[in-house]
Order: C-alpha cells, then structure tokens, then sequence
DNA sequence: GGAATTTGACCATGA
DNA sequence: TTCATGGTCAAATTC
C-alpha cells in the first residue's frame, strides 16, 4: 500500500528542479499536506474504510481532502484532468494496495513487527548502495520538516526487528511519487515497489536518449536490446504506451513503456524473464554514475506480492527464506552481468524462465498487473514531473528476488478469486 | 537496402 | 450480445 507505506510528499514544490525534489521524497514541506499517513488511515474520509461508508463523499480523492485539510488548491494535473483520470479515491487509497483483514487495525500492522523500519536501510546487497540515496529524500524539506518526515516514515513503515537485512523501507515507506507534482500520473508507485538504482540508471538513460536516433534507443540501459512492437493511447492516462519485446532471438521479455509528453518515462512494466545473458553494454557505466542526478525515481514492483499476479507463486526453499529468482528485472537492476548468471541458478531453481502460467492471456495479466497500478497522483500536485515507474513482473515463485534486497515472508492467505495463495 | 519505428487494424478479454 | 479496453500484428514509413 503505497499511501499507507509512506507520508505522502506534499511539497507544494515550486522547485525549478522538481524532478531533483524525487518523488521519493516524503518531505512534507509547503501547505500542501502536512497529514500524516496514520491521519490518513484515521481518517473517516480513509478509503479504506470507505467499503463500509461507500458514501460519495468519502470517495472523493485524495487530493481533495488534503486540500480540505490545508485549505490549499490541490494542483490538478494541468488543471483539468479527464474524468476518466484514475482521480478517484480508490486508486489512491492505501487500501488499493492492501486488504486488512478484518479485526486486524491498520494500526496492528504498522506496529507489527515484521514490518520493515524505514531507519534501517541498508545498502542493496548486490549493488552496496542505497537504493534512494540518489532520491534525497529530503533534499526540499526542512530540518524539521525533515525530522517529521522521518517519524511519518517510521509511522507507515513495517520494521522487522528480526532480520537485519532491512529491505525495503522505501518499498513500504514509498510514497506515490506523483504526490509531490500530484497528477493523475501513473507515476505512483505501489508500497511494495522497489527502487533500483541501476533501473533508475535505466530510465534517465532513456530519458537522456529520449531525444536520440531511435537507433541510440535500441538498446536501453537495463542492458537489453529492446524492439518496439507497438504504441498505444491508453484510456486514463495521457501518456501513450509503448510496447517493446526483447530483441534476442526467443527471448519472451517484454515491457511497456509510458512516456509523458516531454519524453519522461512515467511507468515501465517488465513482463517476462530473459532467456538469455543480459547483452554486452558499454553504456551502462556510464548511464550508472549519472544515477545520482538521476531526477526520475524509479520502482521496481513485484507483482507476485502486490498485484497478485495469477501466475506469481512463491516457492520456499525451505528455510522459510525465498530462493532468489531470475527475472530481466532482477538482471536490469542487478550491476554487472553476472546477474545472468544468478539467472541461471534461479532458473534451475525454480525450474525455467516459463514458469508463470503460458496459458493464461499476456493481455489478461497485463491488465491485472495495472489493476494494482490504480494509484493516480489524482490531485496530489500541480507539476507534471512525473516519476517513472518500473513495475517488475517477476514470473518465479521466489520471494527474494534479485533486486537486491531479501524478503521475508510474514504471511500466506488464499485470497478469493485467486487460485494461488497470495 | 535493411532495420527499426509508427500507426491503424485486428483480436481477446471482461463488463 | 454489445461495447470498451488493452495487447498485438503488420503494412507503411522513417532512419
């Protein structure tokens, strides 16, 4: 649950560098917003509650009852976003993201101890760096601000207290980046979204090629030959999508890409694992000591735990730790190529790149992949900076996935309508 | 001239 | 059954 894994950003941020603010700031500087995501979840007006209210008015969006909070105008992506925008309260309530079982507060969670403390960031196993550092978090944010920023982190954050490797702060902490420029983007990213440094390399390189010989673009810096299938207009969102395929013979990748107007990347979802090791690059240094400066934050999702995806399983290895899984995700974010090589393992591990449901329609498990992607910025800001999204849909069964860091599994629920458990 | 991209049409799926 | 939507195909276009 991305609003509840973190304080939204309200920096009302008339910052000439938004993109540099990072969505991945949690400041709360400027009267945008200065409630807390334990408001939120207090809240009457809390979506999350609102299955039992189901008024009108409690549906209304986010933006909306901030700005009923502040007394400030909530920036609307360029003042008038479509009616068909994902504006409504659901998307962006927390709840989207989360199912609370009933009897289990909100509050329960949060303290639960499996929870990831947000002050416990460790640098990315594979990479030895933090993934948000090139986000400074609180680049705009006062000192103060700051120190509640932090609290609203540690608020919304789950901590564990029992394993060390803290994971992933920023994945429960992140809050929708599009709340600081708030748009009916789809720039948000969900609570479970991982930041990859090297997928955010990855973006700005696109980013930075955005404008090059469609050649120059042929292969991104996730370090994968990538053809464009094909463009779409896709309802909700004025970015059109892109849908590429991996150019590697038999390679069975693909990942949408959704770029706003000025050429940023707002979203990418990965689909599929590589076949195949991970292309040599010359580029990919480079375009890694720009992550840094890299002003568009980046999330890796796994859908296997957020979205659901049907064909997401996990699989134990027995120690109640999750083996490791090969995804091109996991080879885009891990540094060097060796990571195909842990592909590799994973692949005998789990048993093949394939191993999520062939049968079921690409189409149908796209959709369910943005089905969990509802989260709009919808009123959270006024900027159009929107920050890309890498969704990562890893198709093995294994919990710790490649993007660095370990996940601990707290929990195993069949959840209705889905055969697998979740 | 070949490869990549664009873009409209077609198809599948779900409401 | 119809319609809306998203994903893919493939001819046309561009590089």
């Amino acid at each position: 649950m991305a609003a509840s894994s973190g304080s939204l950003e309200t920096s009302t941020n008339s910052n000439s560098q938004p993109q540099q603010s990072s969505p991945f700031s949690f400041s709360t500087s400027g009267s945008f917003m200065t409630t807390s995501f334990t408001d939120l979840l207090s809240s009457d007006n809390y979506p999350g509650s609102a299955g039992a209210n189901g008024s009108a008015a409690v549906r209304r969006g986010l933006g909306e009852r901030i700005a009923e909070r502040t007394g400030s105008g909530v920036p609307k992506f360029k003042s008038l976003p479509p009616p068909s925008l994902p504006l409504s309260p659901p998307p962006v309530s927390p709840s989207s993201y989360f199912s609370i079982p009933p009897g289990l507060s909100p509050a329960e969670l949060l303290d639960s101890p499996v929870l990831l403390s947000a002050s416990k960031i460790l640098p990315s196993p594979t990479t030895g760096t933090f993934p948000f550092q090139a986000f400074n978090w609180k680049s705009n944010s006062t000192n103060t601000q700051q120190q509640q920023d932090v609290k609203q982190e540690e608020d919304f954050s789950f901590q564990t207290q029992t394993n060390p490797i803290s994971t992933g702060h920023e994945a429960w902490g992140y809050q929708e980046p599009a709340k600081q420029e708030g748009t009916a983007l789809k720039s948000e990213i969900n609570s479970m979204q991982r930041f990859s440094p090297e997928i955010s390399n990855g973006f700005q390189s696109d980013n930075n090629q955005h404008n090059q010989s469609s050649q120059a673009n042929k292969k991104s810096d996730d370090g994968y030959n990538w053809r464009k299938y094909g463009q779409k207009q896709v309802k909700g969102s004025e970015n059109p999508r892109s849908y590429y395929k991996c150019t590697h013979l038999n390679c069975p990748t693909k990942k949408k890409v959704e770029k706003s107007i000025d050429g940023q990347i707002t979203e990418i979802v990965y689909k599929g694992s590589h076949n195949h090791p991970k292309p040599q690059s010359t580029r990919r240094s480079s375009s890694s000591s720009s992550t840094a400066t890299l002003a568009s934050s980046v999330a890796i999702q796994s859908y296997n735990q957020i979205n659901e995806i049907p064909e997401k399983q996990y699989n134990s290895n027995g120690t109640g730790q999750m083996d490791s899984v090969a995804t091109p995700e996991n080879s885009s974010i891990s540094v060097g190529d060796e990571d195909f090589d842990q592909s590799s393992d994973h692949k005998s591990k789990s048993g093949g790149y394939h191993e999520f449901d062939e049968d079921e329609p690409a189409a149908k498990r796209w959709k369910m992949e943005n089905e969990g992607e509802g989260i709009s910025a919808a009123g959270t800001g006024s900027n159009t900076v929107r920050e890309p999204r890498v969704v990562v849909q890893t198709i093995s069964d294994i919990d710790i996935l490649d993007d660095g860091y370990r996940w601990r599994k707290y929990g195993q629920k069949v959840v209705k309508g889905n055969p697998n458990p979740r």
